[in-house]
DNA sequence: TAGATTGTTAATCGATTAACAATC
DNA sequence: TAGATTGTTAATCGATTAACAATC
């Protein structure tokens, strides 16, 4: 029984399901049950039932699921197969990593074009992708609807830039900036990659280990 | 009142607040309210009371909380004080790009030394931080107790650099290799950046949308 | 003092887990 | 068929929200 709603938590582990699934396609396992599926990821055989209900009957009674039927459905509901294309704002070091080594094909995502307005960086190609001057960013996007952009300038051009891009009509974000982006439009999405909320996170799990010891 | 486990869900806000406290700092605001802070961050000021008691009373009735003794208070929690010793392994433009602009300093963290096993990149110097070569990680690291490791290597080598560090007094990493470090030890703490995990769930929304207007 | 706002207890809501009939 | 395992309904658990006495 599909549901309307799906809840946060739950598509945010359909990219779990999938990195799972895809290693257990990589060791040839073809069949798994949500009781296994449960044990090797850390999750209730329920839960797993549960989450993918969400989205249809993807098992068999009796049986299970296999694993690569399971795969391509999960990666469905991701929108992989859609060919979103991506522009990346931004060539420092990050978005250079980004272009080179993140694999925005194999993921089903279209990597179009990068951005910069250095002089040294834009007119060049990177790993196939062609560099452009950041100032004719508005104007290429107008010509070339792209959906996503990712955001990898310095913090001070952040908001602006995301203004810029929804404005031509881009419909996701992926900001690596670090801060808050209130765009306050709501058929804009904007994803957040914060550096430094994980860093700051594993800082409190090794400090409260250290605090426990402490008090022993 | 203190509690003594905290959930997650709680731990992940922190970060958030000390962003949009910082934030407040800088603009001069040097009092709040928790409803006032609820609608500039979009949670209820129910919850940031609940929130912040799990550690202690920061506030005062009447008056709502200090700007700065709140900042100083979260940071405190987070472990930003304790100088956690940083090293990061695998010098890539990734590696490259978080040596050069995260800026691990400002966030509390001393970040000691860097390595990669490409001759062309140790014995180098990047923005003042040392890099060497992998093959005496090892060695390194059991002269110089480190905190936290970076993992930013190929994937193939991910499991057993982390197999390594950790067996070298490594208590903590910060993995960017986006497979699930299993290893097993209740000890040491793995936050992950999973990068495609996130570009996923923004391809989810993005495709969700548009079954619902094609659906209208 | 009166007004504001906290910290905390109680109520509600939602997510996870358990149970089980359906069925491969 | 018998055994296994799903999809789903019901029960539990935990997190969020609401309410309010305490107090600045």
């Amino acid at each position: 029984m599909k549901k309307e709603r799906i809840s946060n938590n739950v598509i945010r582990r359909l990219p779990m399901y999938l990195r799972k699934l895809d290693d257990l396609i990589y060791h040839g396992v073809d069949r798994i049950s949500s009781g296994e599926l449960g044990k090797q990821m850390g999750l209730t055989p329920s839960q797993i039932r549960q989450d993918f209900s969400c989205f249809g009957e993807f098992g068999q009674q009796g049986y299970g699921y296999r694993v690569t039927d399971l795969r391509d459905q999960v990666a469905g509901i991701l929108g992989m197969h859609k060919g979103f294309t991506v522009a990346i704002v931004g060539v420092g070091n990050l978005g250079h990593a980004l272009i080179g080594n993140f694999g925005f094909e194999e993921q089903g995502f279209r990597l179009v074009a990068a951005f910069d307005s250095d002089p040294e960086i834009y007119g060049n190609n990177i790993a196939g992708i062609p560099v452009y001057d950041s100032a004719t960013l508005s104007d290429w996007l107008k010509r070339n609807p792209t959906d996503i952009v990712v955001l990898t300038v310095p913090r001070r051009i952040a908001k602006s830039m995301a203004e810029t891009v929804v404005d031509c009509g881009v419909r996701g974000i992926w900001n690596f900036t670090n801060i808050e982006l209130e765009l306050g439009r709501q058929d804009v999405r904007v994803e957040n990659i914060h550096f430094s909320d994980s860093l700051q996170t594993l800082g409190y799990f090794l400090s409260e280990q250290e605090n426990m010891e402490k008090s022993k």
